[in-house]
DNA sequence: CTCCTTCGTCGAACCGGTTCGAAAGCGAGC
DNA sequence: GCTCGCTTTCGAACCGGTTCGACGAAGGAG
């Protein structure tokens, strides 16, 4: 059931129905129709590696994939829902690179053996091998993050810097004064995790600028350790009243951990963070939070690499965006807690 | 940089680098080192796509995604990474397909165009067109989830009649007598859903048998569902303890629907259900669930495909799994409310 | 009636691998 | 010395598309 088998059966020779599927040249009304009514028939559709083969394009993007084994958040999951749906609107089809330990040889599989077209790079870190052999490679890639020399990529991001400050303001406007960071794990931090990063920029800024006190911890991505993480902070200083989390995967965790000591939310403690909507909807209280628009960022991602396989020498283009806090029920005015503790 | 450049840097014939590469036919020490030598220097890797063309095999399989713009459960996002993390360790790439809209669209573009080997399918129907027409084919392909004729497809699944039995045993042998099951949304019911098929099934069969008072909802899903869906449940019996639910993304508002209606858990009110054990950890109380192995299922998916394909012929296998409970801390004793509500 | 376009179609080459049959080189056996 | 068999290498065909140059027929202009 390939092309000679339509070609045959429609009387015609291989390079017409190739034309007459393409419509690169013109074919004549008669012979279309007959050429339809074979495949029709027959069911045919184009081997697609034949057709890559000849052509050089795949017709496929590659999305790298957070390495294997972490804990992935729901974040991740909208992104990758929301790449692959992009994608399929403008025919691509995505093909999933895991990034993990040897990430070299998933990696190299990708673009030396050229089986997809473009990628698309989650999980960036501001110093990032990844990229900078993209870039040195003019490979078309698009990054949902940015590195430490964000001109010459092509990326959409989210302004982490910015939305933490947001999350400080709010708290320092409703009367906080001792207030906590909870990053993502130390690990990410040492390697360079973009978000990580520019969130504790924001974090320690802002609160320099309101005068706050202010700690900061790191917390492993899951529940367990978000109750952790919280016990030190009020162990630390039981006088905080507030803390931001980047750290959706822990968040259960923080909210247990409140429970536990038995701090109500948001009477006797504040939460804020950076957190994707339909997540921070799904805790009691629900989360007041910086919104990450995982669709919209995935969407996007999608755009620039379409176009940037379009236009192959195209100026690098980028977008940052900022989305507003939804102010939702997990902050509230700071009441000092007096006397003794509960 | 093709296999034709290499050859001719090395001296030696196209097929000689090939035989060379794939070691199908001997090669002398010698060539075989000068050849290596070359390719190491150009850094070269085949072409895929003129690979997959001359000898029909892709390394690649496809995954085949729920429908675009639902509600992604944690579930399916371990589910994916297991599968993309098995798939690798068998030198396979993944590629996703969304089952969406037109889901015949992109259907069809995985088979009739040959650009997988294999396929896994992820929520599956206990009617299912797309398996029939896999089954018909007899292309390879592995279920996650079981149609309602198992016995020819190969799969692999979740016993989700015994597991939702087992948690209405554990609700009864704690005393409740008024429970209620919250399932996936009506109009996944409708389209014949599986684990909302069975589980329904099992929940209704263990009710009976215990003599308990039972009712079942179907709630969206997203928290905001859950919430109101609880409060339909206290509305049409405020007497009612305990609560089932295979409803993963509705369980943040179903937990605070019951804090809302000042209903303790797991004092005034038990809660237990099917759920991935790390999401089952992230609300507070932890919830005492059957645990969706979902990391080992993805894997045990790829092997299953994975030796289909070097099989072609093997009679169908499958593994049904039927992970225990763990025990955590949203279940207790009955207490029937006594005097009125709180 | 010829010359020049335009339209529709065909054959051949090509994309970059794999694979099969055959041939060349070489030592062993008779 | 000749044949046989083994190892190593080569050339050609093939996988299933796309694309380019060319060619015949039809139509219009002169």
């Amino acid at each position: 059931m390939n092309i000679g088998e339509i070609a045959k059966r429609a009387g015609v020779s291989r390079s017409t129905v190739s034309y007459a599927l393409s419509g690169k040249r013109s074919v004549s009304e008669e012979t279309r129709r007959k050429i339809q009514q074979v495949i029709d028939e027959l069911g045919y559709r184009p081997n697609a590696s034949a057709r890559a083969l000849a052509n050089g394009r795949t017709s496929t993007i590659g999305l790298v994939f957070p390495p294997a084994g972490a804990h992935y958040t729901g974040m991740q999951l909208d992104f990758i829902g929301s790449v692959v749906e992009a994608a399929a609107a403008y025919d691509y089809d995505v093909l999933l690179s895991p990034s993990g330990v040897d990430s070299d040889r998933s990696f190299q599989r990708l673009l030396a053996e050229r089986r997809v077209d473009g990628a698309i790079l989650m999980e960036i870190r501001l110093r990032d091998d990844r990229v900078d052999h993209l870039v040195a490679e003019n490979f078309p890639a698009v990054c949902i993050g940015r590195t430490a020399h964000p001109d010459s990529d092509w990326w959409v991001g989210l302004d982490h810097t910015a939305l933490v400050e947001a999350c400080v303001h709010h708290l320092a406007d409703l009367g906080h004064h001792r207030v906590a960071f909870v990053n993502r794990p130390e690990h990410l931090l040492r390697s360079g995790y973009e978000s990580a990063h520019r969130g504790l920029d924001g974090f320690t800024k802002a609160a320099a600028e309101r005068g706050l006190t202010a700690r900061t911890y790191s917390c492993g991505d899951d529940a367990p350790s978000g109750q952790a993480c919280l016990e030190r902070i009020l162990h630390d200083d039981p006088a905080t009243t507030a803390l931001v989390t980047l750290n959706e995967a822990a968040l259960g965790g923080l909210y247990r951990g409140l429970a536990v000591a038995g701090r109500h939310v948001p009477r006797d403690f504040s939460v804020t963070g950076v957190v994707a909507s339909r997540w921070a909807e799904t805790v009691t209280p629900q989360l007041t939070a910086a919104d990450v628009p995982a669709e919209q960022m995935g969407r996007l991602a999608v755009e620039l690499l379409v176009e940037r396989l379009g236009h192959p020498d195209t100026a690098p283009r980028h977008h940052l965006l900022a989305p507003p806090i939804s102010l939702r029920a997990s902050t509230g005015p700071a009441h000092p807690r007096t006397g003794s503790d509960s």
